[in-house]
DNA sequence: TAGGGATGGGTAA
DNA sequence: TACCCCTCCCTAA
């Protein structure tokens, strides 16, 4: 489930978990051994996301810089006397007082000081999910750029959390066409696209799914069944392809862009070709 | 029960 | 461009 979202929203969940406690760090699995022995008993000082990235934090700048990738996952579970037997391959197990954590999967694991941390936070764009995020530094990338929207919006130099999800279903909210160069947009379209990004993407920290249907287009709200598969959330386009459009009915596309599919609804989504020849 | 595919992205070639 | 991470749900058989 890791898009931007889900980082955010492990930040809050380790750092309610673990922060200002001492933890015992270990790696059952041997690849982060070494790491976790220098850490073990020390006490976390809270845990931060950026984009897709995340870094809990540790006395004395260090950091555990941790990615996902496409099916990494990091679990906290309660436990009582003892925390169970690690199941698989366990990276990194955080045990406090009555919480563990374990990281399976996850591309990325590593522990960095302040200016490794640093030199990976600035190779990112924007995210909707920070307070201090600055929307016109996209803006210039994307007013600048030939690349498609559908692109630049997965590029996370443009763009901080946005993952494919998010993609596909902002721009069928905003009517886009994914295959519109980016320097065919108009500010007041990416404004919208960001507010709304910033509205989607905390609504999904809190429910920790993605929703994106406006209410008119609920299960509920349009008598249909709800969404039944490993996401749960509601959305328009995303892994629709062939089904009709709950706004236009017609069938959802999918293509492959730049090795990620791609959904949108060609109708809703048809790019305006102002008419650049008169016809009699 | 086996196999495919997936919300990602760094690195080697 | 290919591989890697090595999870885990879903589908076809």
């Amino acid at each position: 489930m890791p898009e931007g979202h889900t980082l955010h929203r492990l930040a809050l969940d380790l750092s309610d978990a673990f922060a200002g406690e001492q933890v015992r760090v270990s790696s059952p699995q041997g690849r982060f051994a070494d790491s976790a022995a220098l850490l073990d008993g020390q006490v976390v000082t809270g845990a931060e996301a950026w984009g897709k990235q995340l870094f809990v934090e540790f006395p004395g700048e260090q950091y555990v810089h941790i990615h996902l990738g496409l099916y990494g996952k990091l679990d906290l579970e309660p436990y009582t006397t003892e925390p169970p037997l690690p199941v698989g391959q366990v990276r990194l197990r955080l045990v406090g007082g009555d919480t563990f954590a374990d990281l399976r999967g996850a591309t990325t694991c590593n522990l960095v000081t302040t200016a490794q941390r640093d030199a990976v936070v600035a190779k990112l764009g924007p995210d909707p999910l920070r307070d201090d995020a600055d929307p016109c530094r996209a803006w210039l990338r994307i007013s600048r750029s030939r690349t498609t929207i559908g692109a630049l919006l997965m590029d996370q130099s443009v763009l901080a959390g946005v993952g494919n999800v998010y993609r596909a279903e902002v721009l069928f909210r905003h009517r886009i066409d994914p295959m519109r160069p980016g320097n065919t947009l108009r500010r007041q379209q990416w404004d919208a696209i960001w507010d709304d990004l910033v509205e989607l993407m905390k609504d999904g920290v809190e429910k920790n799914r993605i929703d994106t249907v406006r209410d008119e287009h609920t299960p509920e709200a349009m008598g249909r069944p709800p969404r039944k598969d490993d996401h749960g959330g509601e959305v328009y386009v995303y892994r629709r392809n062939g089904q009709p459009c709950l706004v236009c009915g017609t069938s959802v596309r999918t293509t492959e862009l730049q090795q990620r599919n791609l959904f949108w609804c060609p109708k809703c989504q048809r790019t305006y070709r102002p008419r650049t020849t008169v016809k009699k």
